[in-house]
DNA sequence: ATTTTCGGCAAACACTTGTTTACTGAATGG
DNA sequence: CCATTCAGTAAACAAGTGTTTGCCGAAAAT
């Protein structure tokens, strides 16, 4: 059986977890590059040779968190794209939506929005592909809307990006505010509304690009 | 008097000129937060104590190096805006100066976007200061402009946030793209047009927020 | 001409670092 | 029940780290 687990690979899935969970941690106020072999199993509660058990290398740890961190954002965006409603009704769900994952998963947005630009190429370019498959599966969303009837492949893309840009602006502005000031993140929202609301009466009307 | 140079000064300004440059260079590729005092003297051709000559610690370094990159960034944004032409004419030049700035300052670039998000705390909000004062000077400019008329300072003010953030992004874009794929960088920049345009579109269709 | 200022240096401080080594001991498989 | 596998360990390696110290020598001030 290729997944089994035995009492054997459940205990080493345990010290992986533990690893990722102390990483992702210690990335709270830290950079990827910064972090270092011993910091990372001393708090994890493993010696340090025990981390080349599991990886090979830091970026190694940073590639697998990428994957955990995008795993949730995909379940996001189809939360936003479920369900019909008005434009408006639209725009409300996907800044609530925004906000709401930006504070359940606050440990890992932040690690995608500091390792994004980051030290680590390798990193960086997880991040850079998986959000190019992010404005694609939008992309996709947006062609079925009526709104977009007539529009070329290549329109329906570059409005795509520039969702997912806003998205990914809007909630690095959540993540800096969070836990901090309660008044600055409605307002945040609200300016977030208003450039989608506008946004989309651009798109209204576009004609051919 | 005093900024008088007496060639005290002056080598000790190119002594500090030069840990500067060194920082700038190793930041390349490498976060602020994984830089050694060592690293930079040692390529700045300065032994460790002398350091501390100039700079209490190497945040203090990094927000040095952020008030350098957002004053090309104010001349950059001073010879957007300075000039008329229609709407088109506007868009063109916005994206070739970008596209330039990027090109010409490629190492205080990459160093904003690396440190925006990244791990030290005092000159990401030296960023975010700046970056701030830079929405309200475009914010300023668009309330001169003939299809601002009616708009509330609110609305620019989310308007402008608009702008910035799109521009942010599509120099993070470009950055990616250099040295590295010609190609890839006119698609960047046509896509950033045509988003322009789309939002000028929404533009002239706002009514009141 | 003499004193003061001060940018830069070498050396030393006490750590921390990544990685490899040989090992232990419990879960696995026959 | 015995052999093997293998996650985890402690110890050692050489090399790197931030920061302080006392000192030097040239520029600046008196």
């Amino acid at each position: 059986m290729s997944h089994t687990v035995g009492a054997r690979q459940a205990q080493k899935q345990q010290s992986r977890r533990a690893l990722l969970d102390a990483g992702l941690h210690l990335l709270a106020d830290q950079n990827l590059a910064s972090l270092g072999v011993r910091e990372v199993t001393r708090a994890a509660g493993l010696s340090p040779a025990a981390f080349y058990r599991h990886f090979p290398d830091l970026a190694a740890l940073g590639v697998a968190l990428v994957e955990e961190s995008l795993a949730s954002l995909h379940v996001m965006i189809r939360s936003v794209l479920a369900g019909a409603g008005g434009s408006e009704e639209l725009i409300d769900r996907t800044v609530d939506v925004i906000e709401r994952h930006v504070r359940e998963h606050q440990p890992h947005v932040r690690f995608l929005a500091r390792e994004r630009h980051g030290g680590v190429r390798q990193v960086r370019e997880a991040i850079d592909t998986e959000l190019g498959r992010f404005a694609a599966e939008v992309g996709a969303a947006l062609a079925l809307q009526p709104v977009s009837r007539g529009w070329s492949d290549e329109d329906l893309r570059m409005l795509a990006e520039l969702y997912v840009d806003h998205m990914v602006s809007t909630a690095a502005a959540f993540l800096e505010a969070q836990d901090a000031d309660p008044a600055r993140e409605r307002h945040i929202a609200a300016t977030a509304r208003l450039q989608l609301r506008l946004i989309s009466l651009g798109r209204r009307h576009w004609q051919g690009g």
